[in-house]
DNA sequence: GCCGTTTTCGGCCCGACTGTTTTCAGTCG
C-alpha cells in the first residue's frame, strides 16, 4: 500500500514529466497542488480512500482521485507508464540542476537525444549545446555550474542550518546605512522543518540599494553570486545553500513581506478577500481596481488591517483555515518560548550528555526553567551509555543532592528515556519505570520495519500506563533518516485516550513530530509535549524550534504541559503513575 | 486538472533577471 510521500512523489514526477512534454501549465500546476496536498496530510491518503472520500483532499478532483485509486488498489499507473514512454522518466532529475528549465531540456533532449545528467554534463562539457537555438557558451557553463551545484546541496535545507544563517544575514544587513528593516521571508519566515533556500527583504530607499546588494554578495561564505540587479540578487554558500534578497521602499515593505512571506495558497486567498473589496494586491501596494488609486503599506499589519482582518502570524500562513478563522477572529493564541516553564527530556553525563546534573540545573535555571526532568537512557541503548537500574540508584542519590543545594531555584526530577524494543517492549520492568518521576518512551532502533509491526509497537508503549511522552514518535533524523513508517492517526487517537503527551523534538534535526502530526494530536484532544532533549546547554536554546513548529499546529499555551504550573504537572504526573 | 456565498465554464502566475537576442524567451520565486 502506498503512503502519502510516495503517492507525492508520483504526482510530481507526473507534473516534471509533463512539464517537459509542454503540457499546459494549469494542469502541471494541478498535479504539484495535489503533491504539496498529500504530503502535508495528517492522516493517510489510504484511508480517505477507503472511505471513499479521496475528492475531500484539497487539490485532488476527480482526474487525481481515479489515479491515487488506481495506485492504492494495483500500485501502479497506467497513465505514467504511457508518459514515461512518451518523456524518458531520467530528463525529470534535469529539472533539479539550477538554470535548466522545461524548455531547455526538451530542446537538448530531442536535438542529443541523451537522458541522463553524465550525458549533459558531457555534452555542455564538448560544446554540444551552443549550437542550438535560444542556447550559448553561457547556457553551457551555467549548466555546469548548475550540476556542480546540485552535486553539492542535496534536497532542502534543515531548518536548523537556514535559521542561523538567516539571522547573521539580517544582522549584517541591518548595518547598511539607510537600511530601515530586514526579515527572512518564504518557507524560513513560516518555520517549516526544513526550507528550499534564504528569502530576505530588505526595507531601503532606492539610493541605498545597490549598497544594500553589494553587502549581501559579499557576505561572508558566498562562492558564487547567481544574480544581481537593481532590487534582487541571489547568491550560492559554499555549502551549496542559496540566498535570495530582495529591496523595497519602507513605505512597501508590508506588502512585500506579506507577498514574499506566502504561503502560495495563503497569498491566493488574500488575493481573493482584496478582489471581494474591489482592491488588487500585490508585492507593490493594494490598488483600486476602479480608480487605480494605490494603499501603500509599511507594514504587514495595515495590509491585513485593510483587508478587515487581524494580522496572521507567518507560522500559520499555509491555507490550513487560518484565513477563515482570521475573518471569524478566531484565530488562536499561539504559544510562545516565553510559556515554556519545564524541560521534560533532557540528558546528563551519566548517559550521552555533556553536563552533569548540576552543570545542566544551573544551564536551565539561566533560561528561566522552573523544572527539569533527567531522562537519561535506558540500559538497552548500548551506544548512548545506558544506566543499568544500579546507576539510576546513583542518578537519583545525586539528583537529590544537587536539589539540596539549588533549593527552590529549580525543581529535578528523575525520569528515564527508555527504549521501546523491537518487539514492542520496554526496557525496563513496569515496578521500576513506577518508580520513577517521568518516563519518555522513544524508538531509536529497527526503525524500518514494516508499518504494521512498528505501529503496534509504538501502540503497546503509548498504552503502557507509566509512559507520560513518547518522545520524538517517528524517529526520523534530518538530513538522512525518514521516519518509522506509522500509521498515526491510529497512535494518536490511542493517545488521546490513554492521556499520554506525544513529543515535539525541538531539536532542529529532528523537529518531531512535525505539524501536520501535532496539528492533528490537537485536534483529537493529544497532549503534546515540547522538549529540547538537550544533551549540553547549548541544546537548550533550540527551544524556539519546537515552539515555532507547535505554533504550525495550532497549539495554544494550554495543548502543551511544558506551560503548566509545577502543581499542575506534579499532579499530571501523580495520576499517571 | 481543480474549483465555485456572483460562476459547472473560464479563470488560475506575474514580474525581475539573464542570456541570447536585436525585441524576446526561458528560468525562478
Amino acid at each position: 500500500m502506498m503512503n502519502n510521500r510516495q503517492l507525492a512523489d508520483t504526482f510530481t514526477l507526473i507534473a516534471n514529466l509533463c512539464e517537459i512534454k509542454g503540457e499546459v501549465i494549469y494542469v502541471i500546476l494541478a498535479y504539484r497542488k495535489a503533491s504539496e496536498s498529500l504530503m502535508s496530510l495528517s492522516r493517510e491518503a489510504s484511508e480517505y480512500w477507503k472511505e471513499g472520500k479521496l475528492r475531500e483532499i484539497p487539490g485532488v478532483g476527480k482526474a487525481i482521485a481515479e489515479k491515487i485509486d488506481e495506485l492504492l488498489s494495483t500500485g501502479k499507473l497506467q497513465f505514467l507508464e504511457n508518459l514515461k514512454k512518451e518523456v524518458p522518466e531520467e530528463l525529470a532529475a534535469w529539472l533539479q540542476v539550477p538554470g535548466l528549465g522545461p524548455k531547455k531540456i526538451a530542446a537538448i533532449w530531442k536535438a542529443l537525444d541523451i537522458t541522463t545528467l553524465a550525458e549533459l554534463a558531457a555534452a555542455a562539457k564538448n560544446g554540444q549545446l551552443r549550437d542550438l537555438p535560444g542556447m550559448g557558451a553561457k547556457t553551457e557553463t551555467s549548466i555546469l555550474d548548475g550540476l556542480a551545484s546540485l552535486a553539492r546541496r542535496s534536497g532542502r535545507i534543515p531548518l536548523g542550518r537556514a535559521y542561523p544563517l538567516a539571522q547573521e544575514i539580517i544582522r549584517v544587513l541591518k548595518g547598511v546605512q539607510g537600511v530601515t528593516a530586514a526579515e527572512s521571508a518564504g518557507s524560513l519566515r513560516r518555520m517549516r522543518s526544513t526550507v528550499g533556500d534564504l528569502d530576505i527583504l530588505v526595507a531601503a530607499k532606492d539610493s541605498r540599494a545597490a549598497a544594500v546588494m553589494e553587502a549581501f554578495v559579499n557576505l561572508k561564505g558566498v562562492s558564487r553570486v547567481l544574480g544581481r540587479g537593481e532590487t534582487k540578487a541571489s547568491i550560492e554558500f559554499t555549502d551549496g545553500v542559496r540566498a535570495q534578497l530582495w529591496v523595497h521602499p519602507p513605505e512597501k515593505f508590508g506588502t512585500a513581506l506579506q507577498y514574499a512571506t506566502g504561503s502560495k495558497d495563503h497569498n491566493v486567498k488574500l488575493r481573493q478577500i482584496a478582489l471581494d473589496k474591489g482592491l488588487s494586491l500585490s508585492e507593490h501596494a493594494l490598488t483600486k481596481i476602479k480608480s487605480k488609486g494605490e494603499t501603500l503599506c509599511s507594514t504587514e499589519e495595515e495590509v491585513y488591517k485593510t483587508l478587515g482582518l487581524p494580522w496572521v502570524p507567518p507560522e500559520l500562513r499555509e491555507d490550513r483555515g487560518e484565513v477563515e478563522a482570521a475573518k471569524a477572529n478566531k484565530l488562536p493564541k499561539l504559544i510562545q518560548v516565553k510559556d515554556i516553564k519545564s524541560n521534560l527530556h533532557m540528558h546528563s553525563t551519566f548517559s550521552d550528555g555533556a553536563l552533569s546534573i548540576l552543570a545542566m540545573a544551573n544551564a536551565a535555571i539561566k533560561r528561566g526553567l522552573k523544572t527539569i526532568v533527567f531522562t537519561d537512557h535506558s540500559v538497552g541503548l548500548g551506544v548512548a551509555n545506558g544506566l543499568s537500574m544500579e546507576r539510576h540508584k546513583q542518578q537519583a542519590a545525586e539528583i537529590k543532592k544537587v536539589q539540596k543545594q539549588l533549593g527552590d531555584k529549580i525543581l529535578i526530577l528523575h525520569g528515564t528515556e527508555v527504549e521501546i524494543k523491537a518487539d514492542g517492549s520496554l526496557d525496563y520492568p513496569d515496578d521500576f519505570l513506577a518508580s520513577l518521576d517521568l518516563v519518555v518512551a522513544s524508538l531509536h532502533s529497527s526503525l524500518r520495519q514494516p508499518r504494521e509491526k512498528i505501529t503496534g509497537r509504538l501502540l503497546k508503549a503509548v498504552k503502557n500506563p507509566h509512559v507520560d511522552i513518547i518522545g520524538h514518535p517517528t524517529g526520523r533524523e534530518f538530513p538522512n533518516r525518514e521516519g518509522a513508517d506509522l500509521d498515526m492517526e491510529v497512535i494518536l487517537k490511542t493517545a488521546a485516550e490513554s492521556g499520554v503527551a506525544m513529543e515535539i523534538n525541538a531539536h532542529p534535526s529532528r523537529l518531531d513530530l512535525d505539524d501536520p502530526f501535532a496539528r492533528r494530536a490537537r485536534e483529537l484532544g493529544v497532549l503534546i509535549s515540547i522538549n529540547t532533549d538537550a544533551h549540553s546547554e547549548g541544546d537548550l536554546d533550540l527551544l524556539h524550534y519546537g515552539v515555532a513548529i507547535g505554533r504550525r499546529a495550532w497549539l495554544e499555551p494550554k495543548d502543551v504541559v511544558n506551560t503548566w504550573t509545577q502543581k499542575k504537572l506534579l499532579e499530571w504526573l501523580k495520576k499517571r503513575g
